[in-house]
DNA sequence: TTTAAATTGAAATCCGTTTTCAAACGGATG
DNA sequence: CATCCGTTTGAAAACGGATTTCAATTTAAA
């Protein structure tokens, strides 16, 4: 998604839950949109120090959260005990390939698979509201080391 | 798996390693055992409590790590933060179908997503060693309430 | 037995997450 | 602007499950 439309995204919800604008949460959206996906509250924290020393990392954290109940970030759990967030794609899914050896990750979208879920699901009488697939193995750099 | 050919297995893994075999362990595998599955640590500690109050929460922990070392247990995250263990069938996978309602947990596998991931992980230059795929929804029960 | 090593369990510690609370801020109002 | 009130902030504390510590106990080999 653009970084203007997010940002009015974020702006509008604000708005509409009787929520204020602040120099923190802009500076963190900023941030956010600049950095690369997957970052754990702690990544994102240490880059806004940098630049800002003045940051807490309470805030950080509440203001993850606040992306993802926007709706303009995903929060996600890769198995080493801590929450990632990434930026949503609007309505579009993905699922993730993470390299055990170099933490590499890469996005997929297979319609087949999430096809297939689905069906699985209706057989057991389960209507999905979301899903998990993570693929974990060795990526092409760390399979030949 | 057979109880009696689980017990013997993680017997022997305990010789293999230099363990002991203790009244404890053998305990906490034989309520393992009789217990349903995707228990947590907690589940089983209070279960055992209630036959043995002499037995200690960090011993129930210990011996789940090691049923999950030993390959007859496997440990599992079903996102409410706590690590839950379920008995290995063997070299039978499956995958989760979990209400989000209830709770309820329904085993199920797939085949044709089993094929579908080692291709779409091929196409990525991943060789996939293990994988988690977790479907959220409502069941039968859930949906129509 | 005796002995050395492994195990136990209560309590302490770890570590990411979440909450608390007093001070600072945002923005609506006149 | 100046005032006011609800919101936000950030340091520190609390939380909760997982893990470790350590002195006492148990195991099993000698
Ligand atoms: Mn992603
Ligand atoms: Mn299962
Ligand atoms: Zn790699
Ligand atoms: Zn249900």
């Amino acid at each position: 998604m653009l970084k203007t439309r997010t940002k009015s995204k974020f702006k509008e919800f604000l708005l509409n839950q009787g929520l204020k604008s602040t120099q923190q949460r802009e500076l963190i959206l900023e941030e956010f949109l600049r950095a690369g996906s997957h970052l754990s509250t702690e990544d994102l924290y240490l880059r806004l120090r940098k630049k800002n020393p003045r940051i807490g990392y309470a805030t950080v954290h509440r203001t993850l959260k606040l992306f993802a109940e926007c709706g303009i970030a995903e929060q996600r759990h890769f198995g080493d005990g801590q929450a990632r967030y990434e930026a949503s794609d609007q309505d579009e899914h993905h699922d993730h390939l993470i390299c055990v050896t170099c933490g590499r990750i890469v996005e997929f979208e297979d319609p087949r698979i999430e096809q297939l879920q689905v069906e699985v699901a209706a057989e057991h009488g389960f209507s999905i509201e979301r899903h998990r697939l993570e693929l974990y193995g060795f990526c092409s750099d760390c399979r030949q080391a």
